[in-house]
DNA sequence: CGGGCCGTTGACACAAATCAATGTCCGTGG
DNA sequence: CCACGGACATTGATTTGTGTCAACGGCCCG
């Protein structure tokens, strides 16, 4: 279990542990990055396609999506992070981003320079290991996300969306209701789901006349089984019950 | 420029220098991996989700997709992998798959067992990070497909699905046409794009009576130029011609 | 009070899925 | 050598899902 300092890095390192073992000492060496709070306002895009980033964030409160806009100016969001997930993790070992990362509430974050990290990695190679993995973990809920798009229809899109927050943020599987926070706007969620926003709106009505997902925002979910089961929700590539398995046999 | 012995890892080290610089002796350690030749059928699917690897696979010779399957039996391909690709990469470091790897020609393996790759991660950490690094460029490419499935028509998804191959492929740009192979089915076509075989068959006709493409499986793209605007195609995200950005000054 | 931003709704247009059928090529076996 | 079956490609008619255009309502905040 983490050492439950006050570091702002806590949070990032309890889900660095659900996926990695660390020791001790590379818990400790984690923690005690050096790092720096940064305010972002709502809708502020902090970091630009093309641009080079000589630091690292994670989330310590609020909401941060990762986009890309096309030449219409039409935008489409490929990963939502939350407290305690790190957006440009991979601009460790790649700077330069391809992507847009833009705060949709106003955001807390706790920036890490790379050299730090790059220090701690040199010196601690397995917590470099558990840092690529989590990177692998963001790409295979990424990749979910293509399935989304590419199999489901817009209503199904919007449900799976929600099963998948609310397992992040902990909150389900539930037997009963399940609440949370996850203020974004119809348009945003339009931006995630690939649909127009109005679209949207009729689909989140729908799921209401279903009795599945009552309120958006506040999320409320009415009916998580049934909302499951339109979603067609797996939820093992959050791999998020899994005690690592890294250390199965190798064909050596 | 790699020691161009007859390793079968060459092709591989030869993506890997596109995005990364190694030593002489971290190159030659790359290629003195033990590995084996393995021969897959077409239409074979080699890693099942939920299955544990123990080994890694770089593509020598063919063509595998990444694909995931709702309850349904509808497929989406999530991505495609050329000679000197690693597919598998991630099982180093996550080896439960969440997702299907299958070869859609006859294709050859070479194949690594996660402990030499391992072992030679711990000697030569830079090298390390230059599979981390890869496992990124994958990633950027993922977000690319979630933006095409999200944001582009089925013409214009299959547009840029042909103008990343033919960047990939190394025969793109150019000013006259274009041809490589690419013997995917009209069904895998529409797997990746999201859409129906049909739909996919349709969209053909039109990119052929729009003079773009004239043809699959041997791709003959008539009017790059054309194309790529009707793809909105912007290549940067596929990391080619980046020299090396991890040098850029560190807010240390 | 007024102006945004966000959400909601209806009518209509259009893109894509579905259903059904036919065509082509190729390898195999009678 | 030809008949057959299977995989792949092609096409038309129709239905369904989603986008587009237009308008209105609630709410917050200046």
């Amino acid at each position: 279990m983490p050492p439950s300092n006050g570091s702002p890095l806590a949070p990032f390192l309890a889900r660095l542990l659900r996926r990695s073992e660390l020791t001790r000492s590379e818990q400790q060496a984690l923690l005690s990055l050096p790092s720096r709070e940064v305010l972002i306002g709502q809708n502020v895009v902090y970091v630009k396609p093309g641009q080079v980033n000589a630091e690292a964030c994670v989330v310590a409160d609020g909401l941060v999506a990762r986009s890309d806009r096309n030449s219409k100016g039409q935008s489409q969001i490929t990963a939502l992070y939350i407290a305690g997930d790190m957006p440009d993790l991979f601009s460790v070992v790649q700077p330069k981003a391809t992507w847009a990362l833009s705060a949709l509430t106003r955001t807390t974050l706790v920036s890490v320079p790379h050299s730090a990290l790059r220090a701690v990695i040199d010196e601690y190679p397995r917590l470099g290991e558990a840092l690529w993995r989590d990177c692998i973990v963001d790409a295979g809920i990424l990749a979910q996300w293509t399935v989304n798009l590419g199999l489901r229809d817009a209503k199904a899109r919007i449900a799976h969306f929600y099963c998948e927050m609310a397992y992040r943020y902990g909150v389900a599987p539930a037997t009963g209701q399940i609440k949370f926070q996850l203020p974004i706007t119809q348009q945003q969620l339009a931006e995630t789901a690939g649909i127009t926003p109005i679209h949207a709106n009729r689909m989140l009505k729908q799921l209401r006349a279903d009795g599945l997902v009552v309120r958006h925002r506040t999320v409320w979910i009415d009916n998580w089984k049934a909302l499951a089961a339109v979603a067609q929700f797996e939820p093992s590539y959050l791999q998020q019950d899994i005690r690592l398995l890294e250390n199965t046999k190798d064909a050596a």
